[in-house]
DNA sequence: GTGTGGATTGAAGAATTCTTCAATTGTACA
DNA sequence: TGTACAATTGAAGAATTCTTCAATCCACAC
């Protein structure tokens, strides 16, 4: 059972699901600890089925958990250091934003070159 | 210029950007060191076309560069650390793999009384 | 020049993922 | 029982991303 799934394609599934602004969100909220549905509504801009989509993907990858309590469902990391994830992506992502400010003015320098062309 | 875009939704699509087996396999093995397409090619299988799309993926999010030497072109990580990335998203990944084990336990437990009622 | 191998690009169709809305489930409470 | 609120689900269409193939570009050798 359980088709051995190569563990490059594992990671890129991992990484897919974690590809999406509510997603991050979520996943950065619960890192202060589990928190029901109606605090995650409050905090992020969506309505509420369109988060309830999004919390659907985060539990079949298994990254978070779910319990109802009576009226409302509380959701919290599943374990793992999701923080740790985090604080690398940030470190990366911060040297490719400071790279593409550099691409940027590149850009801008070329697109006021190809206007003073087309005068 | 440069349109303000929220960093939760640079972080995912950042994260997106990772979630393909073959951006994967390059970024793993480019951490080794720089390396021409035509190895990269030769330990990974996929078409040279097909390569050369990732490459694109990854070049426009610019985590690799690509300069070309004579015949062949050389890609290389751009900077930042992405060994550290990849340790903590397998550590996170392990736990899930290992939940999931679980999971299907509990799953064919439920599929072998579904098999005996319906007998 | 012509030809060849390495690599990239463009474009079309297939496949996934997103968004949204209506319908549904589960709990509480009168 | 009926109503109200919280949350999830299913499904359809829109939007993205993947795959593949042909065309192109670039350096090198003849």
């Amino acid at each position: 059972m359980a088709v051995a799934v190569p563990l490059y394609q594992a990671k890129a599934e991992f990484f897919r699901m974690l590809g999406h602004p509510v997603r991050i969100r979520v996943l950065e909220l619960l890192q202060d600890g589990p928190m029901p549905v109606r605090d995650l509504l409050s905090q992020i801009e969506v309505e509420r089925s369109s988060l309830s989509q999004q919390l659907a993907v985060l539990r079949r990858s298994g990254i978070v958990t779910a319990v109802r309590d009576g009226d409302t469902v509380i959701y919290a990391l599943a374990g793992g250091d999701v923080a740790e994830l985090m604080r690398a992506a940030r470190r990366i992502l911060t040297d490719l934003l400071a790279g593409q400010q550099d691409l940027l003015a590149t850009l801008r320098e070329a697109e006021k070159n190809e206007l003073a062309k087309s005068t």
